[in-house]
RNA sequence: GCGGGCGUGGCGGAAUGGUAGACGCAGCGGACUUAAAAUCCGUUUUCCAACUGGAAGUGCGGGUUCAAGUCCCGCCGCCCGCACCA
């Protein structure tokens, strides 16, 4: 009835135009269905679909069809996260325009994805890089502004003082510029910021709802956003009527502190530096290397003594050095902090080095001694000692009765401090949407007029020099102010481009000419069902669209508080490395295997392989997916996808994996192939293992356990092979070809239209056919394997039928003829049986 | 440095605290074939015994439990993030 062999060429370009035709995947707003919105993070358009593009949106693919194919009406929609540095690096290097360079990766993009015959509304493509999108992003910006949720400070860049521009953190290799090799310095720009940290409560808050997010993804945005409860307080700085406020967790420990550091660019750093040259260039050699934090805090803890003291606010007698401190930030609390070397590793290793005093004032057990010896700080519970008026409290009611101390004699007071800062959104680049504002020297910064937008990107620029063309452009800048009408300037940086994937998905739901969305069909669509993309994501992207998203409905704009009720974090594409006899690196097809050795192919020298690493550039170990598209299809691709890794794990791409895959679609249409042949007869065990099959692998879809699904089906495919022609096997046939639909749907479409089904159902297409339903009666076994153990350890199994009472399973184990040989004369001490499952026999 | 995750055969992995290794890949043996490809059948954790069996075994070291891959404590290794990569 059916080809010997599936041929992936045609049938993929078969099905690919006629679900194109039939608008089969188009998403329909004023659908009675209930809705699903299934979205992967939309990809940047680097140039070709990597294989990593290929698992993510391979998997939201699956889940998308079979979310349709149970009755939902299915938003699945992509686009293009089109704005950002790869195409000003391409501009600077190939000299083309990043427009030019965009649009066509873009083009080239959506061919590719196209080809993998997944099932999206593409009418709702959108590219962030489009006036039609930043235009009302820059609306939304204003929107935002109008509320007070932006404001403008300065804030510290990575400045290359050869090239004159600032760098991103990726482009500062070792504390140098990139492609200068100058050592970068940190310079300040006045800069716009939103204002997340109104947020902080309601993002820490809102985490408890998203009971579908990974626990690991809530656990890191908790702790990026850092609630933390402590005690702000200040130091009199001897000889002056100055003070010195800091904040400390840990205000138990006040008697234990031996010094007081401040940051480098803190006030009175600063006011120190102006007049002792020593401090200055101190202060200075801070300013050198990146702003990461993990360049700051990898950095060798170097201190300043300012020769300052700071007097204990409990014991006047007490007066601590005040030292400039490079591992302080003046970011987070208030730029200084008090030093309690004893309970805290950073403030030990600093005394240690520059011989300060290390004063125990808390301890585990009953040893006091007042001097702490050792380099390992104890950060424990414990009672506290050597503090006066706090001895004998434990940590907790210290803390309190320095805090009510401070409070009442008025010398500090009680404060929740945030890990998480405000958002600064400035770039000082081209390839952004360009911040509407409008400098002018009267009225300060102005919004640019709503009906003015959008602020069009000027396309006559040009990247022979460094830094932001934007600002050199001859007149673009120069425009009337909107209020005054004098002349005045335009804002000349663009936004960061997590801004445009804060909302992009709001765009997809709806998106009207002349505004950003229209809130009625947002509430229809929104929160994304299931949100998937790589862990790298976790914190900034997430956030942010979380912040977004609240910032919109706390203005009125929408009622959603949280965009992405469910996300899956999936993991890398990997492959193997190779490397010649000369220690560079070969790409896999320059290589080739005879046996158990590598070869190189041009000169049959040997090949190292090396380690299964993360694809990369560098290392040559990528794969380019579309010859494998065009030699396999679509469909072997993508089973081989979301076989055997489990997909939040790394997946090792391989030759003989896309091969098996292949192998199994030949299998399944062979299979497919054979339908028909039976008569009236039925097939209990078949039966049970379809219906099994079903009832597991749509749990396991929904689960997004797609190499638990692809088990399933395999051993159902082998159970179909081995059994004799029937009319189960007829019925297993039909619902396996509607399981593997949404993984293999070329291959489904094929199959379904050859085994007649094509006018049966719906528009005849498997895409729109029903999810089969299990039959409850065919999952229950009526016998169990019971696995009998003496002293925990496996000796015998047995077959029983289900149900069986404790002490009738207890005297059949006892029975067994290798238990009596374990067993022999003794009594046992205890027998533990748990029903249908399993019995402990302890002597 | 800080935060988070992961670690099971040759490989990818499966396993509500209850029979570790399902399923797949690769390998090995066989059938079919003039031959090959394709396909099909069997086999495959390690060690000892070589028949039926026994022992060890889930990164390392401890612990809880009748029972631990799974829970707890301490390590090691690798991966992700650290606010201007996307």
């Amino acid at each position: 009835m059916t080809d010997q062999r599936f041929n992936p060429l045609a049938a993929d370009a078969r099905w690919q135009a006629r679900w194109e035709q039939d608008a089969t995947f188009v998403a329909d707003d004023a659908s009675a269905k209930p809705k699903s919105y299934i979205l992967e993070m939309f990809p940047y358009p680097s140039g070709r679909i990597h294989i990593g593009h290929v698992r993510n949106y391979t998997m939201g693919d699956v889940l998308a069809r079979y979310k349709r194919m149970t009755g939902h009406e299915v938003l699945h929609p992509m686009g293009w996260d089109a704005f950002g540095m790869p195409a000003e690096n391409a501009a600077m290097e190939k000299g083309v325009h990043p427009g030019g360079w965009t649009r066509d990766n873009i083009a080239t993009m959506r061919a590719q994805l196209k080809k993998l015959g997944f099932a999206i509304d593409w009418t709702r493509e959108l590219a962030t890089c489009e006036s039609d999108y930043y235009g009302h992003e820059q609306a939304l910006f204003l929107d935002l502004l109008e509320a007070g949720l932006v404001y403008r400070k300065e804030s510290a860049v990575n400045w290359d003082p050869v090239d004159m521009t600032v760098l991103a953190n990726e482009q500062v290799i070792d504390g140098k510029g990139w492609r200068s090799g100058a050592p970068v310095e940190k310079r300040k720009l006045s800069q716009w910021f939103l204002k997340i940290t109104d947020f902080a409560d309601e993002l820490l808050d809102g985490l408890g709802d998203l009971d579908k997010w990974p626990d690991k993804v809530r656990l890191m945005q908790e702790n990026w956003i850092g609630k933390s409860e402590g005690l702000t307080f200040r130091f009199a700085v001897a000889g002056s009527s100055g003070t010195v406020e800091v904040f400390s967790t840990r205000p138990d420990t006040i008697f234990g502190a031996s010094f007081v550091a401040v940051a480098a660019d803190h006030p009175l750093a600063q006011r120190i530096a102006a007049d002792n040259a020593d401090a200055a260039a101190f202060v200075a050699r801070c300013k050198q290397g990146g702003t990461t934090a993990a360049e700051v805090e990898t950095q060798e803890k170097l201190g300043f003594d300012t020769g300052l003291k700071a007097i204990h606010p409990l014991d006047a007698n007490i007066a601590l050095p005040i030292y400039i401190a490079n591992f302080v930030l003046m970011d987070y609390g208030s730029g200084a902090v008090m030093g309690v070397p004893a309970h805290d590793q950073r403030d030990l290793d600093f005394a240690r080095k520059y011989g300060l005093d290390v004063r125990q004032v808390v301890t585990p057990d009953d040893s006091a001694d007042a001097v702490f010896e050792g380099d390992t700080a104890f950060t424990g519970e414990g009672r506290i000692v050597n503090s006066g008026f706090l001895d004998g409290m434990d940590v907790t009611a210290a803390g309190a009765a320095v805090t009510a101390r401070a409070t009442s004699e008025n010398w500090g007071e009680a404060t929740t401090t945030w890990r998480l800062r405000d958002w600064g959104v400035s770039r000082q680049r081209y390839w952004g949407t360009p911040i509407p504002i409008i400098h002018c020297a009267t009225c300060g910064p102005v919004g640019v007029p709503k009906d003015q937008l959008p602020v069009v990107l000027p396309e006559d620029v040009d990247f022979k020099t460094p830094g932001n063309p934007l600002d050199r452009h001859p007149s673009w800048s120069q425009v009337d102010c909107p209020k005054c009408g004098g002349a005045a300037r335009r804002e000349t940086d663009t936004l960061d481009t997590f801004v445009d994937s804060s909302w992009y998905f709001l765009r997809f739901a709806s998106q009207p000419k002349d505004r950003p969305f229209d809130p009625e069909i947002v509430r229809q669509w929104l929160p994304v069902d299931q949100y998937i993309g790589g862990v790298e994501h976790a914190i900034l992207h997430l956030l942010y669209a979380r912040f977004w998203t609240r910032a919109l409905a706390r203005i009125g704009m929408i009622d959603v508080k949280e965009p992405f009720a469910g996300l899956f974090t999936q993991g890398m594409v990997t492959h193997e490395t190779y490397k010649a006899g000369d220690g560079s690196w070969l790409s896999p097809n320059e290589v080739k295997r005879d046996g158990a050795d590598w070869t190189r192919i041009i000169d049959g020298t040997p090949v190292t392989p090396g380690r299964v690493e993360k694809m990369s550039k560098s290392k040559k170990n990528t794969i380019d997916p579309l010859p494998i598209v065009d030699q396999y299809g679509a469909d072997a691709v993508r089973w081989f996808m979301l076989s055997d890794s489990p997909p939040e794990r790394d997946l090792p791409w391989s030759e003989a994996g896309i091969e098996g895959a292949w192998r199994f679609v030949q299998r399944l249409w062979r299979l497919i192939g054979s339908v028909g042949k039976g008569g009236g007869e039925t097939d209990k065990p078949l039966a049970q293992k379809l219906h099994r099959t079903i009832a597991g692998v749509g749990d396991d879809i929904s689960a997004l356990a797609f190499n638990k699904a692809v088990a399933k089906l395999y051993e159902l495919a082998n159970a179909i092979e081995k059994a004799k022609p029937s009319a189960t096997r007829d019925d297993a046939i039909d619902g396996l070809v509607r399981l593997v639909a949404p993984m293999v749907p070329h291959l489904a479409e094929e199959a379904w239209a050859q085994m007649g089904r094509a006018n049966n159902e719906d528009r005849g297409l498997i895409a729109d056919a029903a999810w089969p339903v299990a039959d409850p009666a065919l999952l229950v076994d009526d016998e169990a394997t019971i696995a009998i153990q003496v002293m925990g350890k496996l000796r015998d199994t047995m077959t029983l039928p289900k149900g069986m009472a404790k002490d009738e399973i207890e005297a059949a184990a006892m029975a067994r003829e290798k238990i009596v040989a374990y067993v022999g004369d003794s009594v046992p001490k205890k027998v533990i049986v748990v029903p249908d499952r399993l019995v402990n026999i302890v002597l």
